[in-house]
DNA sequence: TTGTTAATTTATCGTCGATAAGGATAGCGC
DNA sequence: GCGCTATCCTTATCGACGATAAATTAACAA
């Protein structure tokens, strides 16, 4: 079996799922792919190389809400764009350890500059659009970077934690409240905060 | 000179500042301490825990507004308790990724309950406040962490950044302010954002 | 068939975190 | 003062890692 670029991030992504991050070597990876470790020097010139290709990947196959939909407000728009990106990082074990070490590549300018507009459409002015965007962004890898921390295997985790908690009912009450949700709830939920800090900014200006 | 747990920690966050988390392994660690690496391994049981007792140096160095003051209204404390932790962050390089990799001990649940009681007094429920502060405390993690990866040296991808904005006028527009403020005026700005939400979410209950 | 380029293997480097085993040092009961 | 013990550090070494150099094979054009 020949190899290439694609093959190589694809098996990546799938052994990523496995072994996560920590243990992702490309000696592992390379015997996965039934090749010499130094083989994969040919098609990446080092494992960063590799590590931004996989975030490429990721983003491509889980993040399809890059830009508004016909009919979609931009309250919207913003709601269903922060979901669609932190899908993608979710969808990977370690995704957001995976995205938080590449660095934000022009190219995208493109497309923000179309973003800018919409909103701006919408009454936001480009640096509020701009601002906006990116405080989404950041909390966004914020929130899945420390929802993949915790629990390496088990949910051993949240009961030592609910064990604690004994003694503060005021955080036992909001953390049975939180169980509920789960994660998805959880950023939900600041992620309304700032849409809705968004929209005061916006009445305010008008 | 005799090592010691509090030594070894001071002068790895001195050696961070020098060379960047990506460098600073426990045999250059020894050499700066003027001791065989093994050494180190007396004191803590792994790489990991060094990093934690760093992360909890640098948290009561730098993050000293961990309890609302006297007068304070909620809205100052969250506030003022979210840039003291970007602040613990800040001061030191690599401080987020230090940080990131950190599990968050129980042992502060007793400062929550406190806090909690404080948000509490001024009307927000107990999960309200819970995810209000888990939501900032998110996105503190994720802008500094973002405002540290870039620029391993020199202000060259700025410069970078604003000629490929050329010809995207309404994102050069969003970029020049953003410019004016820096990375400190970029997370004041999501700050409020989050904060803005929580009183029109504490408007809407009452 | 020969020459050339692309792709991979073999061999090896230097560095890393970590462990095992033993030596040194200091305190202390006797 | 002697020996016991716990503490703290050194020496030696391990296995795994990312990466490079050089030799080798595969593919294909002239």
């Amino acid at each position: 079996m020949k190899l290439d670029r694609a093959l190589i991030v694809g098996v990546a992504l799938d052994l990523l799922n496995e072994v996560g991050i920590d243990a992702l070597s490309t000696r592992l990876l390379a015997q996965r792919l039934k090749v010499q470790q130094p083989a994969l020097y040919w098609h990446f010139k080092n494992k960063r190389a590799l590590l931004d290709a996989m975030n490429e990947e990721m983003l491509k196959r889980g993040h399809t809400h890059q830009m508004p939909r016909s009919g979609e407000t931009w309250q919207d728009f913003v709601r269903n764009n922060a979901h669609s990106f932190r899908g993608a990082l979710v969808a990977f074990r370690d995704g957001a350890r995976v995205h938080a070490g590449t660095e934000a590549e022009p190219g995208e300018l493109g497309r923000i500059e179309q973003l800018l507009q919409f909103l701006g459409a919408a009454g936001l002015a480009p640096d509020v659009a701009m601002e906006l965007l990116m405080s989404v962004g950041r909390y966004t890898v914020g929130c899945v970077l420390e929802e993949q921390a915790d629990s390496p295997i088990g949910p051993a985790r949240g009961v030592t934690l609910d064990a604690a908690a004994t003694g503060y009912p005021l955080v036992a009450a909001a953390l049975t409240r939180h169980r509920a949700g789960g994660h998805e709830a959880l950023f939900e939920n600041g992620l309304n905060l700032l849409i809705a800090g968004a929209e005061v900014r916006l009445a305010k200006e008008r």
